[in-house]
DNA sequence: ATCAATTAATGGTATATGCCACTATTGGAA
DNA sequence: TTCCAATAGTGGCATATACCATTAATTGAT
């Protein structure tokens, strides 16, 4: 069975989080494909959806993402119709994003496919399981590394 | 402080995953930087090097990347002189992986590196929840979404 | 009011990754 | 042997994502 499983990998945090993070992607994109969008496009609708019109910048501090990189990705999804953006009126420097009427659509149809892969990934792993990990998740996308670590 | 933490967010086993991703690459690239290579390329370094000369779907396999994938990621790399490949003399349609001197040189570096970030995170995350972390990692890099879910 | 410092977003460039179509080899069946 | 099916990689195309330099708007200090 080859070396599947070496140590250097098996010790890496950041290795072995991007590699479950390639299978995960590649099991939910699988699912989503009959909607014709990735995964990471629902997930970035659903956050858009939730947020009242929010700012890209705000979008990409809540999916701890580059402000460019979230520019780039939103590109697709504009292209498509699914998403377009307006100057706040308030403060021009801001561009603020929202879902059009197909994107809601697209949104609903996603989801729907969403869930049955969310629900066949925990039936695999462990519904317990999976929300542990979800929490630890977070956890590491609040970490900040330039404070020393709290005294514990 | 807008929402950081919406629901769905939090609910999608996906979405969490690729956002500690961002999260844990930014860091590591960043104290990958002196070295001049990502946090992937050296990853990718460390497994050629513990590979036995290496076939190209044997790397691809351990890191559960797509083939293809994983030629476009060696590209800059051979491009730079880190690693060479060369034909399996016994199955032509096999390609081998090796690091070539500097390959070598370059791994050391940014093993040191490496070793900080890693240190760094542990130090900030919890060393004991790191290893239940990346066990936890490890089990949905080798699940099985065809198979039904066995009896438990 | 004026102008420097800050903030928000864009565009360029580069790596990371996936899927698909295609090519080159091999291996096995007829 | 011959030929088809399976295997290993490549190349093209598209999205995901980061960093840097630059531009547009604001804000704050003088």
């Amino acid at each position: 069975m080859s070396q599947t499983t070496l140590p250097g990998l098996l010790l890496c945090n950041n290795a072995m989080l991007r590699r479950a993070t390639r299978k995960l992607g590649q099991f939910y994109d699988d699912v989503l494909a009959p909607s014709g969008i990735k995964a990471t496009q629902q997930g970035l609708l659903y956050q858009i959806h939730v947020g009242n019109e929010p700012a890209m910048g705000a979008i990409a501090a809540a999916l701890v993402m580059d402000l460019s990189a979230l520019g780039h990705t939103l590109k697709p999804l504009i292209r498509d119709g699914y998403v377009e953006t307006f100057a706040d009126p308030a403060d021009r420097r801001i561009k603020r994003v929202r879902l059009t009427p197909q994107g809601r659509t697209k949104l609903e149809e996603a989801m729907k496919l969403w869930h049955v892969a969310q629900q066949r990934f925990e039936e695999t792993f462990g519904k317990e399981q999976a929300a542990s990990l979800r929490a630890a998740l977070d956890e590491i996308a609040a970490l900040d590394f330039d404070a020393p670590p709290a005294a514990t």
